[in-house]
DNA sequence: TCGGTTCAGAGTATT
DNA sequence: TCTGAACCGA
């Protein structure tokens, strides 16, 4: 033990030996997050305070959950697979597919990714015949997820008017038709465990007292219903440690609800608030920016970064003429730290948004520099890996139609779409689902088509019911008849050897499982957790019947897991390793990550910070916790850039330096280049946005727009400007209170940006964007808004 | 069923 | 400017 807590500071150190109670830390970027997690775990099970079985440590990547369990496997001398160590996702399917008959579940039900449930819904509209143009299939299912993200079923929405309704009622057909095809989606496996756990008393109960120690990761990401979901599992014999750092919560349009930390802490009652305040990573000038760009935030918890490792360098920073020229004097700089010996892989090239890489990446590949670009497609999305999916998805549930319907007629099969009608009536009449309405029809020569179709998933099915899941998956990919078309296509060679990767996939999962590779793919099994699991989980007879734990509920089948792994780790997404190469990727993509050298590239108005999330509330501080998250993956140098202009959208836009350049501490920065002065009246960090973003460029003028101060009086005095930027003027012509951009509060929905003005005296209307109370238009002369300063 | 054309939209993203 | 999706004709 005394090498277990070996080298760890003193706040560390208090927190991985805390009493057991809940805790709440603070722990800011490189101060050893991930380390404190791990050895808090290590160190109770070591110290014999609790057994594995007892704990739970969540996630929200797999790539964090396999990290936490190599780091204790490192430490221990114990098995961690048996262990509770994973995301939300992966967690909540461990416990409905040991409890589906208690979650109205099949045992086999199916996940949808993204793009399932997206034809999910689209499949579901085209049924009811909606309008797919008033009730968008995109705006739908983020709607859906919305709702399942804040742990509301259909019935619990409140409908505010006529077009929500409709969403609603949709909502209401979703769910239903999930049900009946035995699928889930992302947001419906938390929502569903956690709706078990609420109904089912013994099985809380049970978990509630396994359960003794629940961990979690990058608290500030969860969202209600993660945060609802980590109360129902917390008993009273439970200590939650919420891991988190305010300062980068960076997914809030992703349902990521910072202000779970602040009532965490309140309705947790919790005692043992400890800030990890201690960088280990970068230099005390990259810190200094950090600190001082993050202090201008208004809602935080309050962290102070610092180090002992020495000032370091200065951060640089650069002004480019354009985007081209910031990409060629990247290059030179580059190139300068290569030569001295930086390994390409400690260089990272950060930007706010993907289309920004375009640039960077033809300017690197004409000087033949070797680059990887994190993001794009990953090996589970693959259209070809997809297809085989399917086809095993179907064997191993023929309700999922979403799985029929992509290879109903792939490779084609003279089944067309004329055809998958019919059946999909036929399907509808009779109320199943489309491969049981092909059973039922009878005659045709449609008929003879899917009934081959249907004949050949059986086949398929009964073909590989003795083979071990490797060779059951190659069996299927070789007479699905997938391989063969790919033979056919001019760049099918590719996709082939994807559809081999998929078999040694399964291998590799199969062996990460501790699944013998002997044991047929579609048998149930007990793997290495339910030997592991021990007396710890006997569980208490309860009035209701015994409650028997999923470590010892028989496990699903090694194909089944596979299914459920596929779609809840769709893979790398990175280009394969091989060549040291500069590292590119989004500001977001860099999150846990560090690199000897960062470039944090195109800081400019309109696009870092991000001109849309001026219509959000609280945008703007989201944007600068996303800076301070791309400074601080700097450990020894830190380059900043900007550019006077910039190819966006088919146009050249005019470029205004970042905000962000001018909240950061003179005494930690050089200029590569002179600094200009700006005219900066006219800010406003109290949700305005009177930057000229709208105006500049358009019209050829360098001049930006706000350079006079005040949104009107600029724009009117702009040279050449647009209709639009009249009619925008205009609202502030009317004498009304209010301007785009604002930050208002109403009684009842709460803080908002109002996006728009319309009409004047008691006509005024005002569009207010109220975060997840959603759009509204509002009266002036009926509702009451109070500006927010 | 495929391939070309047209059109809108263009922010960040894990499971 | 570029991309992806939808659509139409062969």
């Amino acid at each position: 033990m005394a090498n277990l807590l070996a080298n760890l500071n003193e706040r560390q150190l208090a927190a991985v030996t805390l009493p057991h109670q809940h805790a709440l830390i603070l722990a800011g970027a490189g101060s050893g997050k991930t380390r404190v997690l791990t050895t808090r775990i290590a160190w109770l099970i070591q110290t014999g305070q609790v057994s594995p079985a007892g704990v739970l440590a969540v996630t929200f990547t797999n790539k964090a959950a396999r990290e936490m369990t190599a780091r204790l496997s490192a430490m221990l001398p114990i098995n961690p697979r048996g262990m509770w160590i994973g995301t939300f996702h992966g967690l909540c399917n461990r416990l409905l597919r040991a409890h589906h008959r208690d979650a109205a579940l099949p045992q086999t039900f199916q996940i949808l990714d993204s793009a399932d449930q997206l034809a999910a819904i689209k499949r579901l509209l085209k049924a009811r015949n909606v309008d797919d143009e008033k009730y968008p299939p995109r705006n739908l299912m983020h709607f859906i997820n919305g709702c399942k993200e804040d742990g509301l079923r259909a019935k619990d929405v409140e409908v505010v008017d006529d077009y929500n309704r409709r969403f609603v009622e949709l909502y209401a057909a979703y769910d239903e038709q999930c049900q009946r095809e035995g699928v889930v989606d992302f947001a419906e496996l938390l929502l569903r465990s956690y709706e078990l756990l609420e109904r089912n008393l013994p099985l809380r109960t049970h978990y509630q007292a396994r359960f003794r120690h629940v961990l979690v990761d990058e608290f500030q990401d969860t969202n209600v219903l993660q945060y609802k979901w980590l109360k129902m599992l917390a008993g009273p014999q439970t200590a939650v440690f919420a891991v988190g750092d305010d300062d980068q919560s960076i997914y809030a349009f992703r349902g990521a609800n910072v202000g779970n930390m602040a009532a965490f802490e309140r309705e947790f009652r919790v005692e043992n608030l400890i800030k990890l305040e201690q960088n280990y990573r970068s230099h005390a000038h990259i810190l200094e920016c950090a600190n001082h760009l993050i202090r201008r935030n208004a809602s935080r918890l309050g962290k102070e970064l610092w180090t002992d490792a020495g000032a370091g360098e200065p951060v640089r920073v650069y002004e480019a003429t354009s985007d081209g020229q910031e990409a060629q004097w990247l290059i030179e700089e580059a190139r300068g730290l290569i030569g001295e010996g930086w390994m390409r892989s400690d260089v990272a090239i950060l930007y706010r948004s993907n289309a920004q890489s375009r640039v960077l990446e033809h300017a690197l590949f004409s000087a033949g520099i070797p680059y990887r670009v994190y993001g794009g497609l990953r090996f589970f999305e693959r259209a070809e890996v997809k297809h085989a999916l399917a086809y095993l998805r179907l064997m191993e549930n023929p309700d999922d139609d979403t799985a029929f319907l992509r290879v109903v007629n792939f490779p084609a099969r003279g089944i067309g779409a004329r055809t998958v009608e019919q059946v999909q009536d036929a399907a509808r009449a009779a109320g199943t689902s489309l491969y049981a309405a092909v059973a039922a029809m009878r005659g045709g020569a449609a008929a003879g088509k899917l009934g081959a179709f249907v004949a050949l998933v059986e086949r398929l099915r009964a073909e590989t019911a003795a083979l071990p899941l490797p060779e059951a998956v190659e069996h299927v990919v070789e007479r699905s008849g997938l391989v063969a078309h790919y033979q056919t296509e001019k760049e099918g060679q590719d996709r082939i050897e994807n559809l081999r990767e998929l078999v040694n996939a399964a291998a590799a999962f199969l062996s990460e499982q501790g699944v013998s590779q002997d044991v047929p793919a579609n048998v149930g099994v007990s793997t290495g957790a339910a030997a592991q699991a021990g007396p710890a989980l006997d569980a208490p007879p309860d009035a209701d019947g015994v409650v028997v734990d999923a470590d010892v509920a028989p496990q699903a089948s090694p194909l089944a897991s596979f299914l459920a792994h596929a779609s809840l780790e769709a893979g790398d997404n990175q280009a394969a390793e091989g060549t040291d190469s500069l590292q590119l990727m989004t500001v977001h993509a860099a999150k846990g990550l560090e690199f000897d050298a960062v470039f944090i590239t195109g800081l400019e108005e309109g696009l870092f910070p991000h001109e849309n999330s001026a219509q959000e509330v609280d945008g703007l501080e989201e944007e600068r916790r996303l800076m301070y998250v791309a400074i601080t993956r700097a450990r020894k140098r830190l380059y900043l850039s900007f550019s006077q202009t910039r190819m966006l959208h088919g146009q050249t836009r005019y470029n205004v330096r970042s905000r962000f350049l001018e909240e950061l501490p003179e005494g930690s920065m050089k200029w590569l280049t002179p600094r200009t002065g700006l005219a900066r009246a006219g800010w406003d960090d109290g949700g305005g946005w009177n930057a000229g973003w709208n105006g500049a460029g358009r019209g050829g003028a360098r001049e930006p727009a706000w350079s006079g101060g005040g949104r009107s009086s600029g724009l009117g005095d702009a040279p050449q400007v647009s209709a639009a930027d009249r009619r925008l003027a205009s609202k502030f012509d009317r004498g009304l209170p209010w301007r785009v951009g604002q930050t208002v509060a109403h009684a009842k929905f709460g803080e908002g940006v109002i996006l728009d003005i319309e009409g004047s005296g008691t006509d005024a209307r005002v569009q207010v964007n109220f975060g997840k109370q959603g759009v509204k238009w509002l009266a002036l002369s009926v509702a009451k808004l109070e500006a927010v300063t």
